[in-house]
DNA sequence: AGAAAGTGAATGATCGTTCATTCTTCTCCG
DNA sequence: CGGAGAAGAATGAACGATCATTCACTTTCT
């Protein structure tokens, strides 16, 4: 062919789009090695390697490797939020859970990924500025539990004093964080071992309208 | 070369002992180097230091910075089935898990810690030795904590199947490694909603015997 | 005296970051 | 139009710092 490759990059974006797509291919390649080795053992050399760019220019991009990391944080603290949203949207909980176990088991791109989950949480008690990151996520996140909560309250015509909104969305969260440890540590475990988890312990959380979650018949 | 003794002189046992003190102290030191700055981060130098001993001393007694990371997982591993322990056999099983989360915020060395819980779980994703330490130990504890479901059942006069044991354990886990995460990313949670959780929780998943927990009336 | 314990400077590798340089794209005046 | 030249994009070698590890050497113990 005579033309260039055209189509990867048009010369038609602008300046300012080239520059946020060349700063999604860093935070891409950035994801990929920070998942592979971790936040600190990761080169800057392996990223521009797996951007396909000489390291020199991740500087025009980005002001060192911190605010990558952090970019990285931010962006998967939205993915955390945008899980939890497909779970309160869901029409069944229980499959949309099974449905995330695996997406989490994969390091699904379109879902956050637990390895990244545990090593911001762990970073988080050492680097301020991350501990900041993850505060700010928690006021939302915490939020949109709650609101999760008092929700499916109303919706099931019960009534909940904040006190008893703020356990149950604890219980949840705790619940779900440690379904994210089991994905990395446990990710071949029996779904139906945790189909029966799951419908052991979320009716006693969440309050259901009847018909969206199937009673739990106790095998003795 | 020249005959040497076989049989074992006392000194001998007592170079052991010392061997074995100076094992420990670089093991404690690394411990707390790396709860500061994360496996990697944190380096020989600060290590050696940590245990009043030049860098170089550290190699006599361990063959590299791997086998310290190696050995502190062990000992990690060890601490967490000594806190599942201490859950089981607890007269009180809420007030102990307070306790125990008291402990994981406060970096108790007595009690397994949860930052390095976490990093322990993001590495196993990438060093193949980790993964079949953590492995080994998930053997351990998840036979723990079937151990502790099936006698819960027992004493309350339950006959549970396999899969519902699993089913259980597996709930109980989660949940479990869940407050382990929240003991690192919400520490100072108010005690009452740990307690409310916990009670709201903990009865759907073990078979209390009557007076073991008392029961929990729901605010409406 | 001899062996074990301990030291800390030296080593080579690798890291994050910089910068002089080259390549590409865009602008604008003839 | 068109080409000269400014501006932006990209390179990769080089730099100083730091890392894990080694080893010739000193100190301590028996």
């Amino acid at each position: 062919m005579i033309g260039e490759d055209r189509n990867v990059e048009p010369s038609s974006l602008r300046q300012q789009d080239r520059a946020a797509m060349q700063r999604n291919r860093i935070l891409g390649a950035a994801q990929s090695c920070f998942i592979e080795c971790g936040f600190h053992a990761a080169s800057m050399a392996e990223i521009a390697a797996s951007a396909g760019m000489s390291a020199g220019l991740i500087y025009r991009y980005f002001e060192n490797k911190n605010a990558i990391i952090l970019a990285i944080i931010e962006r998967q603290n939205e993915e955390v939020r945008a899980d939890i949203a497909s779970l309160r949207s869901a029409c069944d909980l229980v499959s949309r859970i099974v449905d995330l176990f695996e997406s989490w088991k994969r390091h699904d791109p379109r879902a956050m990924n637990p390895v990244l989950f545990l090593e911001m949480a762990a970073e988080s008690s050492r680097d301020a500025q991350i501990a900041r990151a993850l505060d700010e996520a928690q006021r939302v996140r915490g939020g949109d539990f709650e609101a999760w909560i008092r929700q499916a309250a109303a919706q099931a015509g019960w009534d909940f004093c904040d006190e008893e909104v703020r356990t149950r969305a604890f219980a949840l969260q705790c619940f779900i964080e440690g379904l994210t440890v089991r994905a990395v540590r446990e990710p071949d475990v029996d779904e139906e071992v945790l189909i029966q988890s799951l419908k052991l312990f979320l009716p006693h959380i969440l309050p259901f309208p009847a018909n969206r979650i199937p009673h739990r018949k106790v095998k003795s």
